[in-house]
DNA sequence: CTGGTCGTGCTTCGCGTGCT
DNA sequence: AGCACGCGAAGCACGACCAG
């Protein structure tokens, strides 16, 4: 059993970073202002999604301080505990209902990210927010808060676990980004630029390649391709079950609009469900059918490609839509990437009213596709599929390694598994000495 | 069973106000 | 000045429900 004691946050840090309670000016560009739901548990660092800019002369005026690498934000409001490490160099700054803790130098800030995100912590947290409508932890509160210190070793051993597998799977996201943006650019350049390789082996339509104008699209295309209806190419157009839920690990998995995120499948959100009925054996999921969210003014049209299944059976909810192309009229591949470039067209199926809004199955059903020739279908499948493949591999290694994290974590804390079996089972999980990874990652 | 629609409540957000 | 706190609205998700 390690040592440990509980201290108060006031007496870990060395100073608190704190600019709330006044609306900082934005402008149109310069340094990005993250807000709250930029802070997420999916990543270490924030994510910057909506986010706004404020001008320099403002960075230099209106803070009472700035953050610094390796500070940690915390979230005072909304959902109160949310935390990230700020990276180095810093790029951004955060303003509202949030806090940077600088602790100090002796503390390993990945160990003390790991410990305000364990669930321990949390649910002390859960538990002594104050606000009837909105979430909040009030500073009084947070600095009180006691955090478990182990000796500084185990610390600095813990720090590392986390950091190791964290950072992998920051990695895995990136490399996951930059193959898909690969495909992407293939995708633009044969399929809506048209300079995919022509007879002559040149740029088809840079180099002159004939084209012929399309009465649907109203614009012109390759000689000898073709538009087709969605429901020209598709076999299996269908919402999901209505599923019983069970929080034991039988049945099978339902997906539902939340694991409908960035083109992908994010498994985490996964439900299940108890009993396998028969409405659940005929909306088995496959690989390389598409998943349409379907309600929802702000959601309906997201699109996922199914690009590999956790289970071998999968289901979804009845707020999402399988769309699942024949094979003998499309390829399915080219079809499956086809249509996420369709998001924002079925999105639109969502226009013109106020209250809820449900995907119109006859306007899916009459989008067009244009549909170029078998080969080019498969010369696009042949360099897409080793991507799907990749990507598949490293979704897969992270799912698993967040698992592993969680459920690490407590019992590291907690002196129920020592470093060493832990650095064994990480080691095993990334195919590479953990040890070593700690030094690869720095 | 199919193919949806409806009602509701939770979550998250911007933008502050007013108390100490 | 600094901080606690919340309004109003939009976003989001889901279970209940319904007609054929």
């Amino acid at each position: 059993m390690t040592n440990r004691e509980y201290l108060e946050i006031e007496k870990l840090v060395d100073v608190i970073i704190d600019n709330r309670g006044k609306t900082v000016p934005t402008s149109e560009f310069g340094i990005p202002l993250i807000a709250t739901n930029c802070i997420k548990h999916s990543s270490i660092y924030p994510t910057f999604e909506n986010i706004r800019f404020i001008d320099k002369n403002v960075y230099d005026t209106w803070f009472r301080a700035h953050l610094e690498s390796n500070d940690i934000i915390f979230v005072n409001k909304g959902t109160p505990g949310r935390c990230c490490l700020v990276p180095d160099p810093v790029s951004f700054v955060a303003a509202q209902d949030m806090v940077g803790l600088r602790f100090k130098k002796h503390l390993n800030p990945y160990y003390m990210l790991a410990v305000l995100r364990s669930k321990e912590i949390q649910t002390t947290i859960e538990n002594n927010h104050v606000g009837l409508v909105i979430a909040h932890l009030r500073k009084q509160e947070l600095v009180k808060l006691k955090l478990p210190i182990l000796d500084e070793h185990t610390r600095n051993k813990i720090g590392d676990i986390y950091e190791v597998i964290s950072n992998k799977i920051e990695l895995n996201n990136k490399i996951n980004a930059k193959l898909e943006a690969t495909a992407k650019m293939l995708y633009d350049y044969w399929f809506v630029q048209f300079d995919f390789p022509g007879a002559d082996g040149k740029p088809y339509k840079s180099s002159g390649g004939e084209m012929v104008y399309n009465e649907v699209l109203k614009r012109e295309i390759p000689k000898g391709w073709d538009v087709k209806k969605l429901n020209a190419l598709t076999s299996f157009l269908s919402r999901g079950i209505s599923p019983k839920y069970t929080y034991e690990n039988k049945g099978i998995p339902v997906l539902n609009q939340k694991c409908i995120r960035e083109y992908g499948l994010k498994y985490q959100f996964q439900r299940r469900h108890d009993n396998v009925a028969k409405n659940a054996v005929n909306r088995l999921i496959k690989k390389y059918d598409v998943l349409v969210n379907s309600t929802g003014v702000g959601t309906l049209g997201r699109v996922a490609l199914v690009r590999w299944l956790i289970e071998n059976e999968v289901t979804v909810d009845s707020h999402v839509t399988i769309v699942r192309a024949i094979p003998e009229n499309i390829n399915i591949v080219f079809f499956g990437y086809s249509l996420l470039t369709k998001q924002r067209e079925i999105e639109g199926f969502a226009n013109g009213s106020t209250g809820q809004v449900e995907l119109n199955r006859s306007q899916l059903s009459d989008i067009n596709l244009l549909i170029p020739q078998a080969n080019f279908q498969t010369n696009f499948e042949e360099f897409y599929n080793p991507i799907i493949e990749k990507v598949s591999i490293n979704e897969k290694q992270n799912y698993e390694l967040a698992s592993l994290r969680d459920w690490l974590l407590p019992m590291l804390m907690n002196g129920q598994v020592t470093v060493k079996d832990t650095y064994e089972m990480v080691e095993e999980k990334l195919g590479m000495a953990a040890e070593q990874e700690v030094k690869y990652v720095r």
